[in-house]
RNA sequence: GGAUCCUUAGCUCAAUGGCUAGAGCACCUCGUUUACACCGAGGGGGUUAUAGGUUCGAGUCCUAUAGGGUCCACCA
């Protein structure tokens, strides 16, 4: 066996790895050597933008995800991870936008649309392989061969389809509404895609003209231009009597025809209690014009000016006109009050520009109309109902409530935007003719429309557009309604699990829930896993942007990947933030040496070491042996099912316990004394195997170092627990034991006496005297009596003498049995009277009564042993 | 206004209603025994935010209070 150098050092090994996974193609479900029938498992990475440059952020995502294929696959699952990026429409638009403002001085007017977008490809094509090495760095086992790109050909086809087929069924209209209008993207926002900014502002309360009944308040004097009602809440006496009731007159000079109308969505409290109404720079005027049929005046343009035909006003921007009009109304004494107030502006979530509620045409999806295709449901109620099921669960399960909040309160969907790169639109138009197809219709003079597609669009179709949905359906266009799939949408749709982050759960999770309940007719996927947002040691968000982030590529560089990945998916939580920190990586990566180290004693000590599968009963043979061997199946058990349960750190904190604790700094130390190398050969095998999931690499490196390419780790069994193997008994003795072992050892440093001087100890019995005078570095003399104490006499070359009493806290032990005992009587009680109980064991499920007998024989069964113990060891 | 989460050791966090509330970091003492100083042994440090309740048993469930975070709606 060649030296094993001391530590391990990952920077060396982990490329090399990664390179040797890939080409073993075991990435790719199709090529693991599986019977017919595995059951698939399959996962799509949520694509990064590909502006992103891997944060600990992503560091999370795969590091979860590549936990769940990994141990699948070791399970024998048909494991599909795949991998893919997202075009990201405006946040691209926007980086190269400043890039070339920055580079060259220019925008993309200047350029013109297809040489920006020219330029577009040409930066992504860069930024996109980055973005994607990156994600090898962290071990992720995605099958490459599989990989997407939400603009490629493929997905380019499969968006357009789906909005051909969505047109066709009626599920997309082109509308005319208020839509957020950011001034300097050029383009409606989503609701969702709106941020709020407080600030202070003026609260101006004024009349149109002298005559006018009511005065009103506003903080943009600038839109009433526009009105053409003022609102009242029905219930407020002071302005019933002019309910319906019209009014004209010049406002700053501009005719208006005011109307008073009624809405119980105003409130009296307010300023006067009257609100000016401004149907087309307003969501909730515009609503009020349409219910009580008010003409729609706009005041502003694309641009956020005014726009012509308002006398002095026109062309000026809002905020100039906002002055003007207040001077005007100063000069004229129409002003009552100006109050300073605090609201929130709507800004534009990618440059804060303040949002300018504007009418435009957009095209929707609507997700409120019943539509055939779904038995005469909506989109809205499809969505809900599979969550109500229970067909998809979230985790953790509270999460389910704002899915279900936010579904109902589900808004018509504007899918396009006002951008240059993205999906484009299969619309053409031709005066007032409009064609929607996948491809332009024949004839002169049809024009496509300029805008594209919501970037969600084509994200949420990603479970099925990955798994070459557009070829299938095209397949099955015109045949019946029913879905057959084939292919890989047969074998891996849907999908087992969607891992994301919560904070998309609204803007992503049910955009997905609602494109495959449409496309598929059926679930995207079964759970969805939320993990939490990682933040910074000072609890901070971090982010691209602020560039607050501990950086996980400096992380991987100095500990290695595997121990990032473990500080990630230790300590915490699903849906819970988790914070990380520089010394926890470091921590991480001392466990990783901890594992090399196991290896490197148990390949140097040993000249016959090896991996051992299976081992016999007759192989066992201390009591260190049961120990350990007891612990390690019963440990894996529990490992196993937190794992299939989603509690991951569950999982690994007990596999941390028991490499570190149990077996290197008890079990090897016996096993120096012992020299048992089977037993070393068999854990150390489950080690690796266990714990390959959350640190690949060096659980590789070292299986390959031993096996020499003949085996890769990756690919095999994942150990079951051999139930024939628990000792409960020896896990008592063994506490036992260590508890002595530790009492005789601080004996010892407290009273300095040296290694390998003799001390008496009385005692009945002491099994395992060797262990004990091994792990307690002294010789031990064991006297038989159980008389009175020992005296403690201490000098040079004076022997120390002990009872057993002294060693184990007899009183303590007591009290804690007799504690136990009394909570087990009145368990034993309950529960017996829970069975006597006719109406329970019908009525209880089957989980319940199990658990409960199962409980009942345990807490009997480890009190027997215990009572025993006391009995024996200590009295 | 609605929803939701959090409050546990000096710090960062765990703990399927069940055994002595655990880890890591930090701190103190001891230790270099051929896997490992990226180490080992031990120790100190907790009224689990507060007050009630349910239970044989509560950090965990219920009610209320206080403080902190997040999301949604509104913001004339």
């Amino acid at each position: 066996m060649p030296e094993i150098p001391k530590t391990y050092e990952p920077q060396k090994y982990e490329d090399k790895i990664y390179a040797l996974w890939e080409k073993s193609g075991f990435f790719n479900p199709d090529n693991l050597k599986l019977p017919k029938n595995a059951k698939a498992y399959s996962i799509v990475l949520p694509p990064p933008n590909i502006t992103d440059k891997l944060h600990l952020g992503h560091s999370s995502m795969l590091a979860i995800e590549d936990l769940l294929i990994r141990f699948h696959r070791m399970k024998g699952y048909r494991a599909l991870w795949i991998p893919g990026t997202d075009h990201a429409a405006i946040a691209t638009q926007n980086v190269v936008e400043k890039k070339l403002l920055k580079e060259k001085n220019i925008t993309r007017h200047d350029l013109g649309r297809d040489k920006f977008l020219k330029e577009v490809w040409k930066f992504l094509r860069v930024t996109q392989k980055t973005i994607l090495n990156q994600t090898r760095k962290m071990g992720a086992s995605l099958d490459w061969s599989r990989e997407a790109f939400t603009l490629d050909d493929e997905r380019q086809k499969a968006v357009t389809r789906m909005f051909v087929e969505m047109h066709e069924a009626g599920a997309i209209y082109r509308g005319e509404r208020i839509v957020n209008w950011c001034p300097r993207c050029k383009s409606t926002l989503a609701d969702d895609e709106v941020e709020y900014k407080e600030q202070k502002t003026k609260l101006y309360t004024f009349r149109y003209w002298k005559n006018f009944p009511i005065s009103i308040s506003t903080t943009r004097p600038e839109t009433k231009l526009g009105d053409t009602a003022v609102a009242v809440n029905p219930k407020d006496a002071r302005y019933k009597k002019y309910i319906g009731q019209e009014f004209e007159g010049f406002f700053c000079g501009i005719a208006l025809k005011i109307k008073i109308i009624s809405d119980r969505n105003v409130d009296a409290n307010f300023g006067t209690g009257a609100l000016g109404v401004t149907p087309a720079h307003s969501m909730i005027d515009w609503k009020m014009a349409e219910d009580n049929k008010l003409e729609k005046v706009k005041v502003i343009d694309e641009d956020g000016n005014i726009k012509k035909d308002f006398g002095e006003f026109s062309g000026k921007t809002a905020l100039r006109t906002r002055e003007l009009v207040v001077s005007r109304l100063k000069e004229d004494s129409l002003i009552e009050k100006e109050d300073d107030i605090e609201n929130n502006l709507s800004v534009c979530y990618r440059c804060a520009t303040t949002i300018e509620p504007l009418p435009s045409k957009q095209w929707f999806v609507n997700v409120n109309k019943p539509l055939k295709k779904l038995g005469n449901k909506s989109l809205k109620d499809k969505a809900i109902e599979v969550v109500k099921k229970k067909k998809i669960e979230f985790i953790p399960f509270r999460f389910t409530k704002s899915y279900l909040d936010w579904m109902n309160n589900l808004h018509d969907w504007c899918i396009s935007r006002q951008i240059w790169f993205g999906h484009k639109i299969p619309v053409w138009y031709k005066s007032k003719d409009i064609y929607v197809g996948e491809i332009a219709p024949k004839g002169k003079g049809w024009k496509q429309d300029p805008d594209s597609l919501d970037t969600w669009f084509s994200s949420g179709m990603w479970t099925f557009s990955t798994l070459g949905w557009h070829s299938f359906a095209k397949a099955s266009a015109g045949k019946s309604d029913r879905i057959i799939k084939t292919g890989d949408l047969a074998r891996f749709h849907p999908m087992q699990v969607l891992e994301t982050g919560y904070d998309i759960l609204t803007l992503w999770v049910s955009r997905m829930i609602l494109m495959s309940s449409f496309a598929m007719k059926e679930i995207p996927f079964e759970k969805v896993y939320l993990h939490g947002l990682v933040l910074d040691k000072f609890g901070k968000k971090m982010s691209k942007s602020k560039g607050n982030g501990i950086d996980p590529l400096d992380m991987i560089s100095i500990y290695g990947a595997d121990a990032v990945r473990m500080a990630i998916l230790l300590g915490s939580t699903p849906g819970n933030d988790v914070r990380i920190s520089e010394e926890k990586i470091e921590s991480f990566r001392n466990y990783v040496t901890k594992i090399w180290n196991i290896y490197r004693y148990s390949a140097m000590a040993y000249a016959d070491f090896n991996f051992i599968e299976k081992i016999n009963k007759k192989d066992i043979k201390s009591l260190a042996d049961r120990w350990i061997v007891s612990n390690l199946n019963n440990v894996s058990g529990e490992i196993t099912k937190d794992l299939e349960n989603y509690r991951f750190s569950m999982a690994g904190e007990k596999l941390q316990k028991f490499v570190w604790n149990d077996f290197a700094d008890w079990y090897l130390e016996i096993n120096k004394a012992e020299k048992n190398s089977k037993i070393l050969g068999y854990v150390l095998d489950k080690i690796l195997k266990l714990s390959h999931p959350f640190a690949p690499f060096v659980t590789e490196k070292i299986w390959q170092d031993f096996f020499q390419g003949r085996k890769i780790l990756m690919v095999e069994k994942w150990p079951v627990a051999d139930n024939d193997l628990l000792d409960k008994k020896a896990k008592l003795e063994f506490d036992n034991l260590k508890q002595v072992v530790t009492k005789i050892r601080n004996i010892r440093t407290s009273y300095h006496i040296d290694p390998g001087k003799t001390i008496q100890v009385f005692a009945k019995k002491i099994e395992n005297k060797e262990i004990l005078e091994k792990m307690a570095r002294i010789k031990i003399e064991i006297v038989l009596k159980s008389s009175a104490k020992g005296i403690a006499i201490v000098g040079k070359n004076i022997k120390l003498t002990l009872a057993i009493s002294d060693l184990i806290d007899v009183e303590k032990e007591k009290a804690r049995l007799e504690k136990e005992i009394t909570n087990f009587d009145g368990l034993i009680t309950k529960i017996e009277a829970l069975f006597k109980n006719s109406n329970f064991v019908k009525s209880a499920p089957k989980e319940v009564i199990v658990a409960n007998k199962v409980k009942l024989k345990e807490y009997q069964e480890k009190l027997k042993i215990q009572r025993e113990l006391l009995k024996n060891c200590i009295y």
